[in-house]
RNA sequence: GUGGAUAUAGCUCAGUUGGUUAGAGCGCCAGGUUGUGGCCCUGGAGGUCGUCGGUUCAAAACCGAUUAUCCACCCCA
C-alpha cells in the first residue's frame, strides 16, 4: 500500500485498543499526586528558546543538539519544550505564585520533544509526568518528593525498579569537585576516549558516566562528590537519607549519578530499571535551588522530578503488571426492520442517559452479523427485536457470557436493565471482597 | 551525529543453489435455509516483495545506492 506519508520518525500513535492503558496510568498518577497535595499546572508546548537555553543550560546536549527550534512568522525564536520544569518555573514566576503560601506544589502531564535518534525507551515526541515543589530548602521536601515517586511504583504494582540517590552539592562544592576531578583525570589523559577528553574541559563529572571500559576503569578510583560537598550540603543529604529511612524507602547511594541538566543542585535521584533496554531511567529528578533566580526571580529553593510515561509503560509490560480492562459495550441492540431500527436509536439514547454503554448497528448488517459483531465488541448483553417484540412489548435480553435470556418489558426497559447492571456490579464487588483481593485502590483504578 | 541488524498481505512469518500466475496462519468480509455470537466448514477481498538503479534470457532472491524501522553509542525521562 502506497501511503502518502507515515508518522514522523520517533513518534507513536496510541491506538483505540491500547488507549485505556495510558488513560489508567495518567489518571492514577494525577490521583496520587493530588493525594500528596500537588495540583495540576498546564503550560504551552512551546516557549521562547531563551527559557530553555538559560535553565537547562547552554552547554547541555539537550540544548545544543536536541531542541526543536524555529522562528515563527514574527521572527521570534521558539522551541518545543524538551522537558517540563522550565515552563512550570516560568509560569510560577510570571503569575506571581511566589506570593501564594509556599511551597507551591504542582504536577503535570506533558508531551516533550527532543531531536534524538530513536531507540528503545526513547522517542522524539515523548510524554512526561512531572512534579515541582517551589519554595522550600528543607530535606523533608526532598524526601516527600522521592516518596511520591516511590508511591507511584508501589501503587501500580511495579517491583523491579530501584531508587538511586546522590548529592552533587551546591555551586561552591561543585567548583571544588570539578577541580579535583580534573587533576585526577589529567593523569590518565592519554587513555580517555575522545568524548571524555572533551568532557574534561567542559564538564568532568560526565566522565564518571562513560561506559567505555577504559574510562569506567579509570573513573572507578576517581574522587567521589560526596567527599567534596560542604558541611551544609552534607547535612542536607544526611537528613534526606534519615527521612527516607523513616519512611522505609529503600535506596542505594550512587555517587555516579550525574544529571545532564545544568539546573540541578544538591539532591539528585533516579528510579532505574534494568528490564527496558539501555534507557533504564524511568524517573529522574532532584533539587534546583538556583533555577528561579536564574530566571529572574528571588532565591527560591525548589525541586522536582519527571517520569517518562513510555518508559513506565515498557516497565509495566516487562513486569506484566495488571491494568484494568477496557470499558466495553454493556448492551448491543439488534433491531430487525426499519421500525425497530428507529426504536433502537431512541432506546439507546435513553440507556446512555442512565450512563449505560449502549450501541446498535449503524451499517445495516444481518442479525447474524450483528451478533458476531456484538460478540467481538465484548458486549455484555444483546437484545434482538423486530415487529413481533414491538407489538407484544416483550424484549428478550441475552447474557453473552452464559447465553441465558431474560424478558424485559419495553416500557420500563431502561429501568430494568439498569437494575440488572447494578446487581451484576454488586455481585462482582462481593466476589472481589471474598477472594481477599479487595483493595480500595483496585476499585478506584477500575474507574 | 556514529555503528549493527532488518524490510514479502492489516498482523506474525514461509518462499529451496535466481526459473511459470508470490504462499500459510491469524484478522477482515460473505455464506453454511426464514430472526441469534463464540467452535467448525466453504468462499472472497487484500501484495508494483520498502524505493531507485544495476547484473541476467529471467530477480522477492545477487550487487549498489537511498529511505524507513529496530537495537546500541552519545545524552536523557
Amino acid at each position: 500500500m502506497a501511503l502518502l506519508t507515515k508518522a514522523i520518525k520517533g513518534t507513536q500513535d496510541v491506538l483505540p485498543s491500547k488507549s485505556h492503558i495510558i488513560q489508567y496510568i495518567e489518571s492514577t498518577l494525577m490521583e496520587i499526586a493530588g493525594n500528596f497535595g500537588f495540583s495540576e499546572i498546564r503550560t504551552p508546548v512551546f516557549e521562547h528558546t531563551v527559557l530553555f537555553s538559560r535553565s537547562v543550560g547552554d552547554t547541555t546536549d539537550v540544548v545544543q543538539k536536541e531542541m526543536y527550534t524555529f522562528n515563527d512568522k514574527g521572527g521570534r525564536s521558539i522551541t518545543l519544550r524538551p522537558e517540563g520544569t522550565a515552563g512550570a518555573a516560568r509560569a510560577f514566576l510570571e503569575h506571581g505564585l511566589f506570593n501564594e503560601p509556599l511551597p507551591q506544589k504542582v504536577c503535570y502531564l506533558t508531551s516533550c520533544y527532543r531531536y534524538e535518534k530513536p531507540q528503545a525507551g526513547r522517542l522524539r515526541e515523548f510524554h512526561q509526568f512531572g512534579v515541582e515543589c517551589f519554595g522550600t530548602d528543607s530535606p523533608c521536601a526532598d524526601a516527600e518528593v522521592i516518596s511520591l515517586g516511590n508511591r507511584i511504583f508501589t501503587f501500580l504494582g511495579i517491583e523491579n525498579i530501584s531508587l538511586e540517590i546522590n548529592s552533587i552539592g551546591c555551586s561552591d562544592c561543585r567548583k571544588k569537585y570539578h577541580e579535583a576531578l580534573k587533576s585526577y583525570f589529567e593523569k590518565g589523559k592519554d587513555k580517555l576516549c575522545p568524548t571524555c577528553l572533551d568532557r574534561l574541559e567542559r564538564n568532568p563529572m560526565r566522565i564518571l558516566d562513560c561506559k567505555s571500559p577504559v574510562c569506567s576503569q579509570i573513573s572507578a578510583e576517581a574522587p567521589v562528590v560526596l567527599d567534596y560537598i560542604c558541611s551544609e550540603c552534607s547535612d542536607h543529604f544526611n537528613q534526606v537519607k534519615d527521612y527516607l529511612d523513616e519512611m522505609q524507602i529503600e535506596y542505594k547511594i550512587n555517587p555516579k549519578i550525574v544529571r545532564g541538566l545544568d539546573y540541578y543542585t544538591r539532591t539528585v535521584f533516579e528510579f532505574v530499571s534494568t528490564q527496558i533496554g539501555a534507557q533504564g531511567t524511568v524517573l529522574g529528578g532532584g533539587r534546583y535551588d538556583g533555577l528561579i533566580e536564574e530566571l529572574g526571580g528571588q532565591k527560591t529553593p525548589s525541586l522536582g522530578f519527571a517520569m517518562g510515561l513510555e518508559r513506565l509503560q515498557l516497565q509495566m509490560e516487562a513486569e506484566n503488571v495488571p491494568v484494568p480492562e477496557q470499558n466495553t459495550c454493556e448492551i448491543y441492540l439488534i433491531p430487525i426492520g426499519e421500525k425497530a431500527s428507529k426504536t433502537a436509536c431512541s432506546l439507546a439514547l435513553n440507556l446512555r442517559d442512565k450512563g449505560i454503554r449502549a450501541e446498535y448497528d449503524i451499517v445495516g448488517r444481518s442479525v447474524k452479523a450483528q451478533m458476531k459483531f456484538a460478540n467481538k465488541k465484548g458486549a455484555s448483553y444483546t437484545v434482538v427485536f423486530g415487529e413481533d417484540e414491538l407489538n407484544s412489548g416483550n424484549l428478550l435480553i441475552k447474557n453473552m457470557d452464559n447465553g441465558e435470556t431474560v424478558s424485559i418489558r419495553l416500557e420500563n426497559f431502561v429501568e430494568r436493565f439498569y437494575e440488572i447492571m447494578i446487581e451484576q456490579a454488586t455481585g462482582e464487588l462481593e466476589e472481589m471482597m471474598n477472594s481477599g483481593k479487595s483493595d480500595i485502590s483496585n476499585l478506584l483504578g477500575g474507574q
